[in-house]
DNA sequence: GCGGATACCGAAAAGGTTTTCGGCCTCTTT
DNA sequence: AAAGAGGCCGAAAACCTTTTCGGTATCCGC
């Protein structure tokens, strides 16, 4: 398989190149690469022939500028760089690909100023539709220009009622995770969290209270608010054990957070799961599976929020546009840290 | 600030609708907004205030079709979801919306058909320009189809010699490593690495024997191939302790190397950085600062080698296309973990 | 007041594709 | 053999912008 040296310079083929060279119309070649019919079998052999003889490659610009469709979205993150945009571009990427959609990705870092800019930008590539991935939970001011396109925002909700926004269910995850505890024979339960300012801690604290209700427990001590890190892990890890020693099971904000848990409970000589169960949130791979026991995690299922939000938009744009705050669940991943006490 | 409702269905408004209004031809509206000389200040004032009336944005598929070209380029990844694809895809992100250029996000997923099919489309969307990024330092077959605009092919390199590559230097960046731990008054330096089918291994490794030939030192025991993950740090870890207690410095292969490796000499009661000093490589922030003590590490500088792909690409669009293989300096993070021996 | 220069504006073409519609040819039916 | 029907093909318009080039108006100097 000969690699043929890139022809730089040589204009690409054109439709009409290929009807010159297959002897008939524009009109026909179209027709006959399109697979619309009224077009002779002969006919469109002669075509896709000579189409393939000079790799043609339809232009589309040209297509895009006359249906008014392009066949492009603009996949806008306000940050890139934490931990959570990746997964729901891969979903997001994912799903489009197979629809034969092309996206382009834009990330504002946290800037408004970049943000409409790239709006704008996006706007005059007349993409049809745009996701907006937010870096947390927390609900996000709508889009600062008026957009004729469907718009879909994805982790982040709008503030807007009348935006369509797609996010984790954190509530239903925080149930899940006290529900799995309780499940593993766990009634003294502690929570370490992680940021207070952050709409998931808060979710998630209230449904795991939900759980806890729900089965007659209560919670042991306050749920612990800090930051999401390592050190706050170990350090509200030690806090606990010296308050309430009786604890046998710490749910923690994340996965760092129980990195850190994990860290200060073999130091003080108790053992995991036995003496105690951890569960973290996020299922962060690298975090959860390198810890000492594996790392039970609660997973919010990111690539599959970013294909409901590509499919979402796929509905948006050429149906109605939905409203409103939609969630998708999470999910429990058991590993060793939160064995059933035997 | 009143948010106008997005006004679906009604059709952008066109350089005609912005002349019509502006009383001009469109000749003249598109000159006034392009700030081409030859039109009048008074009418210019008129054009550009006809165009705010109507929120004009000029269609980029008109312009891009009439031009040859589009302002758009190709990221192409062979795996997103590993680490090290997304810095360099935010530095050529940020490289690129700089330039007014809009990138399309394509992930292949290590799939050739994929790939393929990726890069037809790209080409059909007319991008100015390719870059692909590959998920490990190991090179990588170039693209299977002819492809008439210029490609970068960023962290792995492209077999093909005639092709332009960037990747990290991760030679010199052994060779840094180990000058450091030097500089830190190690002499007794062991190296435990990752997966030995990475050329990124093999390269530091020579790297760091350079070093230590240059210092007149001598490896303590073997370079100890693994996998990039924190078990085989700590095992291996547990192993050259056995074997070479009286080992001051252990580089690493990754961060989640160097935490296991931590993690063994804590059990073992070797203070870091006191009695061996620890040093990891990539400086994957969560890890490396969410460790006790903080790691010290190499940072690949990822998002500098995307920004460098993404001008070199700026290049060979507009001059001549360069050859070869470059390369990116590393840089060493100094944390606690290496703090000099009083 | 007139020739010419200059400043400004507009018509038209180009870029590549799709779609509509009219026209031609062939085949069938009576 | 004539009429009708149906299958196939091509001309042309449409999408929107930029650029070129020719034309008009204005202004200057004489």
């Amino acid at each position: 398989m000969a690699r043929t040296p890139a022809p730089r310079g040589t204009r690409a083929a054109t439709l009409s190149d290929v009807a010159r060279l297959a002897g008939v119309s524009v009109a026909t070649a179209s027709k006959a690469l399109n697979g619309r019919n009224h077009v002779h079998a002969q006919t469109r052999e002669r075509v896709l022939e000579a189409a393939a003889q000079l790799s043609f490659s339809p232009n589309s610009l040209a297509r895009g500028l006359l249906a008014g469709r392009t066949g492009t979205v603009g996949l806008l993150t306000s940050d890139l760089v934490g931990r959570f945009s990746l997964p729901i571009l891969m979903g997001a990427e994912d799903a489009f690909g197979a629809g034969q959609v092309s996206v382009f990705l834009c990330d504002a870092r946290g800037d408004a100023i970049r943000e409409r800019h790239h709006v704008q930008a996006l706007l005059s590539r007349r993409v049809d539709g745009l996701i907006v991935v937010g870096s947390s939970t927390n609900p996000r001011p709508p889009l600062a220009d008026a957009v004729d396109v469907p718009v879909v925002y994805a982790y982040a909700p709008s503030e807007a009622p009348e935006d369509l926004s797609i996010v984790p269910d954190n509530v239903n995850a925080g149930r899940m995770a006290v529900e799995h505890l309780i499940a593993c024979g766990r009634t003294r339960i502690a929570h370490i969290s992680g940021d207070r300012h952050y709409s998931a801690a808060l979710d998630r604290a209230a449904g795991a209270q939900a759980a806890l209700d729900a089965a007659g427990l209560e919670l042991v001590g306050e749920v612990a608010y800090g930051a999401w890190e390592e050190g706050w892990g170990r350090a509200a890890a030690g806090m606990l054990l010296d308050r309430e020693p009786e604890v046998d099971a710490v749910l923690c904000g994340s996965d760092q957070v129980a990195r850190g848990v994990l860290d200060t409970l073999r130091e003080r000589g108790r053992r995991v799961p036995e003496d105690v169960a951890v569960m973290g949130f996020d299922n962060w791979d690298v975090l959860a599976t390198g810890a000492r026991p594996q790392l039970t995690s609660v997973d919010q299922n990111l690539e599959e929020l970013g294909r409901a939000a590509a499919r979402a938009l796929f509905e948006a744009i050429d149906a109605e546009h939905g409203r409103g705050v939609h969630t998708v669940q999470c999910r429990v991943v058991v590993r060793g840290s939160t064995a059933s006490a035997g």
